[in-house]
DNA sequence: ATGAACACGATAATCGTTTTCATTTAGGAG
DNA sequence: CTCCTAAATGAAAACGATTATCGTGTTCAT
């Protein structure tokens, strides 16, 4: 009875088994290794929903999503839905959830001095964690 | 007598045309953008070599690469040398070079005080400029 | 001028991701 | 609980950017 249609969001068997996945992995994994260790565990979900799924979470902000310098894309459930950035291990992939307002402000400043609009931005920082250091 | 085999880098015409390009050309363009742009001009160059041409750029450093938040890769060739962003205009790729001390600063110290070392960063902003925002 | 190494490019292959579409399912109405 | 239908699933095919092949063409040191 209304004219916008906002999301339905069924809840299924698939859905539930991906976030309860997402749930226990703590790091950033690409949709085929989610699928894989779906498949190992026995859920049988297909790689489609799989995509289907992080696709939709990501749109609502459930899951964090960025790219390898291949271009792959990560997905991550993310403990805060502010919006943050993250520090990653490059050896074991540990991430640190970051926010930097002075950075965001900076960046807004320098695009709206540029005359850009619609402004968005990608921060991402790499490094090697101590427990990897050693 | 070395050791290693640095680069051959013979001078091809081809070569010349995505060179003499991407200088004229001083934002940040797919390799397909880069190709049909040669086309229109009447250059002879293969989608393959200019493929090629861009990568062995970048690896030189000769050329700037990143990626669109769809992943696909930009490349353009940078005025300066030294270390530095990009605010790209996510439509027509206009590109404007920015710096960020405070910012630089500010991603040591978070890394640092989390226990990362060795650490780097990617920042890019994106944004309509104000040609493709009317 | 020669020729071996290097480069080109049409084509096929990769591979992550999306689309198709026939089939199944969730969940609200009755 | 039963029905109904829009939503969801997933196997298969399509997509699209990038890379690998490999036979042919070019460069450049000798
Ligand atoms: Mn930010
Ligand atoms: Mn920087
Ligand atoms: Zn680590
Ligand atoms: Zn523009």
């Amino acid at each position: 009875m209304n004219g916008s249609t906002p999301t339905p969001a069924r809840t299924t068997r698939q859905r539930t088994e991906v976030t309860a996945l997402l749930q226990e992995v703590n790091d950033f994994l690409t949709a085929q290794q989610l699928h894989g260790l779906l498949r190992e565990r026995g859920a049988k979900v297909g790689l489609t929903t799989v995509y289907r799924t992080l696709q939709r979470m990501v749109e609502t902000g459930e899951v964090d999503a960025t790219r390898t310098p291949d271009g792959e894309q990560l997905f991550r459930q993310c403990s805060r839905s502010r919006h943050h950035h993250h520090l990653v291990c490059r050896m074991c992939g540990r991430t640190v959830e970051i926010e930097g307002p002075a950075m965001e402000r900076w960046t807004e400043k320098v695009a709206d001095q540029h005359g850009y609009t619609d402004i968005a931005h990608t921060l991402e920082i790499f490094g090697t964690c101590s427990a990897c250091a050693r």
